[in-house]
This record gives C-alpha cells, structure tokens and sequence, in this order.
DNA sequence: GTCTATACGATGATAGAC
DNA sequence: GTCTATCATCGTATAGAC
C-alpha cells in the first residue's frame, strides 16, 4: 500500500479547506490570494489547483458545508414552543460560537458569491430560518406568544443572536452561560404574550 | 468669477466620496479599485489623488463621518426610559434605513482599516452604544426594566435592529412602520419587567 | 484639476517537468 | 500530487504635460 512520495490527497484537501476557512474569516475573500492560501498550507500555488476548480468554489464550499452541518445539527426541538425556542436560543449561540470563522464568512461573504451560488446558500439560509419560524409559529397556535408577524420576530431574534459573536470574547467578563441566560430571558420576554 | 476649465473642486470632491461610498457598499471594499471609483465619476484614475491621499483614508473618512453625523442625529430623548427606549429604537431603524450604504461599509469594512483608524472609529461606535445604554441602565433606575446586564442588552438590541436593513425592501410586504412597530414593542418587552 | 503615461508588484490560473 | 515557470491582467500610486 505504499503510496508515491509527495502524494497527499487525503490530508492536504482537508487543510486547504481549513486555510482558506481561516483566512476568508480573518482578512476578507477578496483581500486573500491563492498565494496565501498555499503558504499557509505549505505548498505551492499551483498545488491548490488539485483540489479545486479556483477560488469562487473554495468560498462556496465552505458556506454550504457549514449551512448543511448547521442545518443536520439543528433539531426541532421538544416539548412547549417555549422550551423548543429557549433550546434554539442556546443551540444558536453555543453553535456560532464554536465555529466563528465559518459563521463569519456565511455571512459577510455573501457578496461575492456568484448569482448561482448565492441563490444555494440563500436557500440552505431560509431552511434555517423556517426552523425558528416554525417554533415562533408554534408558541403563537398555543396562545402563549403574541407576535405580529413571525417573519420579522424571526429575522430579529437570528440577528440578535448571531451578533454575539461579534463581540464575546472567552476572556471576558461574563461566561458563555452567563450570556446563554441572558438571551434566553430575553427572548422569551420579547415575544410572549 | 470664471472659473478655469475643467476645475471642478468643489463638486468632484463630493461625488468621489459618493462613488466610493456605492461601491464599497456594493462590493466591498477590497473589491473596489481606485479605477472603478474613478470610472464611476468620470474622471481618471491620477484625478482622485486630488480628494484623498489613498484608498484607506477614502473608506476611513466615510466611516468617520457617518458615525459623527449617527451621534449628533441621535439625542438622549426626553421622558421615562421606555419612551425614551421607544424612541431610539425608531430612530435607529429609520437612520439605517435612510443611510443603507453608510451603515452597510460602517459594519462590514471594519477590519480593513488600519489599526490607528480603526481605533478611532470603534471609539465613535462605542460612544452610540453607550447613548442606548445610558436609557437602559435609567430604565433599571426606575424599576421598570430587569436586565441582568445592561452591555449585553445594549448589544443585543443593536445587532437586532441593525438587522434590519439586511432584509428590509421598501417594495415588500411591510411598511417601514410596520416594522418600527413591531420591533418597539419586541424590544421593549425583551427589557420590561 | 485633470489628463496621459508609466512604475512596479500582485493577481488568478495554466503548462509541463518530475 | 507537487513543483517551477509563465501568462495576461489588474492593483495602487506617482510624474509631468496642459
């Protein structure tokens, strides 16, 4: 089973994805080059080329990988709407911030998607959304919500949620429980009746 | 009072900033070249050297000076708290509304400045948070807001209403004031007591 | 103030040797 | 699968004529 000298399809695929993951987060998809991709592999720039199509397919990988491992991970939940929303509330936070390069990019790269790819990721986006919507939807049949419209209540309580990482730091203050409770409490307060 | 030909000083200067402003909003800015900005106002690439010495200090200054102009619009507010609440609340969202691509290039393009410039405008964007959260922390005076801590709410109610602009079209099924509505109310009761 | 011309390095992507 | 070498293009910024 000895395989050719210099030969590492298996390991070096995996780490591209993990470079370019961690640049894209760090410095912006158009402000990296295919160069700095390589150096950070360790290999030359011709070498990525083995392992995808070009740079437009790199970024658009790691944002549907991401949005499908968020989308399998993401249950509905059991139970009243009010647990099933509290346990989205934490997934959502725990989840996002597990994978802050990878959150970062699904959603501050959008624009330099092409027209066909944005309109995948925009799809798998809206999947994740209906899960929440649902639940909102759900508290609102029990007569325990009282929300004007879902859609908007859903859009809030994802951007609420979602600018956590922006500012938490695991140095900080506060622990990430400490932050889970609070958003808890708050979202809950924010939509039932 | 006539003027040498070709010398627009005072009306190029303004549509430099402006074509910048689109563009970077539009594509961001490390995706924008200092040709396509030129392009977009007519004139040639060496002609924009006359309004700023580089492209950082382009996006610098358009940053500085929406979140300058942010903090002189927006005023303490008079009353109690949840009205004073209510009214930053619709303040923020109609500004944003009115000002897409300032405050699209004020949150996205944050990591493209220097270190000294971005200093300064985390300072300017501190001092709007500190504005929201002066009105939380009177709320908890009172006794009529429970927050655990006011940094988090002030943050939370932030990313939920900058949100806003992220997927609001005026061609949509909503009314600007339809959403105000909603997200006063959400907000308010994500604080209340 | 604007133009043309240009310096000079970086870019994404490919070809062919090993 | 990886390397080196190369292509054609584009990037910011400047110099000097008008």
């Amino acid at each position: 089973m000895a395989r050719t000298a210099g030969s590492h399809s298996d390991v070096t695929g995996p780490r591209v994805r993990a470079a370019a993951l961690r640049l894209f987060a760090k410095s912006g998809y158009a402000a990296v080059s295919m160069r700095s991709i390589a150096a950070e592999v360790g290999v030359q720039v011709g070498a990525l080329y083995n392992y995808t199509p070009d740079k437009q397919s790199l970024l658009f990988d790691l944002m549907r990988s991401h949005l499908e491992d968020l989308l399998e991970r993401a249950g509905p939940g059991e139970g009243e709407a009010a647990e099933r929303l509290a346990g989205f509330v934490s997934f959502h936070i725990r989840y996002h911030h597990d994978r802050q390069d990878a959150v970062f990019i699904a959603y501050m790269e959008l624009r330099n998607l092409s027209e066909e790819n944005f309109q995948v990721i925009e799809g798998l986006r809206r999947r994740y959304e209906d899960l929440l919507e649902e639940i909102l939807a759900a508290g609102v049949a029990e007569g325990r919500f009282d929300i004007a419209d879902t859609r908007i209540a859903t859009r809030a309580v994802i951007a609420m949620l979602t600018g956590v990482s922006t500012w938490f730091r695991e140095s900080g203050r506060l622990t990430l429980e400490d932050v889970e409770t609070q958003y808890r409490k708050m979202v809950l307060n924010a939509v039932r009746v």
